[in-house]
DNA sequence: TGGAGGCCCTCCCCTCGGGGGAGGGTCAAA
DNA sequence: TTTGACCCTCCCCCGAGGGGAGGGCCTCCA
């Protein structure tokens, strides 16, 4: 009888190449039941198959070999299930990622011009409670806008409420890196609390679009309108203005939504 | 006035990392408008910010560089969306992927020993109704198999047919490879017709496993068998036999599915 | 009219999870 | 004993970027 099952009958079984079975033993994922010392021979143990199909199906699921490792390597089912479902989540978001990715190329693809309504308006100066961060990532931003905004408007009930709140994001966000982000609510009486703070906003020049819907396809928006700013002989002066005239804290019907974009400009004087 | 946008620019509205823009002009993907040929700085136009925002969704959905350059060489607006639209299919075909996945590890992650009932038997010679291809690879074999499947039910009605239809595997599909597959009916009056043969299946003893339910998780049954194959000193000596008892074509209940796996196996001598 | 600092350039190497193939040793059935 | 299938190591390749070094360029401000 044989040490156990060579690498090509436990990749049969395990639904792995022998290529991959080899890489993983290499990198002390899957070490082989028994290595011939004079030949160097892997041979696998049937009672190893079970850990061979995780791994092949935690693969499927892009789950990266480290934390395969790690979810091997958990004793505990309950914990073992944990990093399974934090997988799971990420799987659910790059499912929502993958969703706005097919609004937005709809929209993208449509046949024909497409339009965009932009306009210059100036913001007013004027006083409004905002929380502030200073280096968010753009993926990150949404769970801190989310938890920035409640805290506002748990401190400011609709009463003290004027106008629509918004935020204010630094460009580098566009690129990918890191960058400050403001959200600010205008408030009867604005007042500085826990990470709440007054803030004086000056008065800036604005060219200004407005995006229709869920935010799925929102960069459609912003690059009509970077594009009209371009062509305008205009350029960018600052972080972003995003007023949420009608948001999810209005409606539960996204198509209702009105996001402003502003985008604070200045007029480039033409080259002699 | 400048020649237009520079790159970083131009990222931050596309929402492309300045490196992958380089990238995309190197390899032809996403010429700048213009190209500085002194200082090789990269210029441009707003008028590309579309181009490369369907760029960047695209890649989002996993669309490969040369497939992208092919939906935006596709001057005909249908011909683009055909392209997409493929995409798409091959997208949800993933998404049935990871559904399995999740069900297969659901199983193989479920705490407690793991039982399996298998067992020995003799599948009888016998005279069926055959369809046959050489050459298969896995994930061609579902759409394989529901053509040959719906010719030999055209070609044999249900009063002709006696027992349960069934698929014969080559052991190299289950290492990615390709390999030979046979979808068969046993029938009262076999003949030859079209892409049908008729094919005498000689006796052979058989490791059998029965898997219940439906196929998403088949690969933790033929793990289960495998192992209960090796540990009774038995090696494998055919191609896997599939009886499908209960199949989609008895009941659109996948739950009530029973497919019958037997390996062809025979017993293993000691070694002295 | 300088600088300073932020952009931009090229070039090279790294990542991750494999696949292809060369060149050569081993195992087991005929 | 031969033969053919199987296994070994080693090296290179892929795609789609990211990191960083080293150095030139642009533009704003003093």
């Amino acid at each position: 009888m044989r040490d156990g099952l060579t690498i090509g009958e436990f990749a049969a079984l395990s639904r792995l190449s022998v290529r991959t079975l080899r890489r993983y033993h290499e990198s002390g994922l899957l070490e082989p039941a028994t290595v011939d010392p004079f030949t160097n021979y892997r041979y696998y143990q049937s009672a190893q198959i079970g850990t061979a199909q995780v791994i092949h199906r935690l693969r499927q699921l892009d789950v990266p070999l480290a934390e395969v490792r790690s979810i091997l390597a958990a004793e505990d089912p309950h914990q073992r299930a944990d990093l399974v479902a934090g997988h799971l989540r990420r799987l659910e978001e790059e499912l929502d990622r993958t969703q706005a990715a097919i609004t937005s190329l709809r929209r993208l693809l449509r046949p024909g011009p497409t339009p965009i309504k932009a306009y210059l308006g100036t913001l007013p100066a004027r006083t409004v409670a905002a929380i502030s961060a200073p280096a968010v990532r753009l993926d990150e931003s949404l769970d801190w806008f989310d938890t920035a905004m409640d805290e506002l408007d748990a401190a400011f009930p609709p009463a003290e409420r004027i106008g629509a709140p918004g935020g204010v994001y630094a460009n580098e966000l566009l690129t990918g890196g890191r960058g400050a982000m403001t959200v600010f609510r205008p408030v009867r009486h604005p007042r500085a609390e826990g990470r709440i703070e007054v803030l004086e906003s000056p008065a800036v020049d604005l060219a200004v679009a407005v995006h229709v819907g869920p935010h799925d396809d929102i960069d459609v928006t912003y690059g009509l309108l970077g594009a009209w700013v371009a062509s305008h002989a205009l350029g960018v002066a600052g972080p972003v203005h995003e007023t949420y005239a009608v948001g999810p804290r209005d409606t539960a019907e996204p198509q209702a939504w009105r996001t402003e974009i502003g985008w604070p400009v200045f007029r480039l004087t033409p080259a002699p």
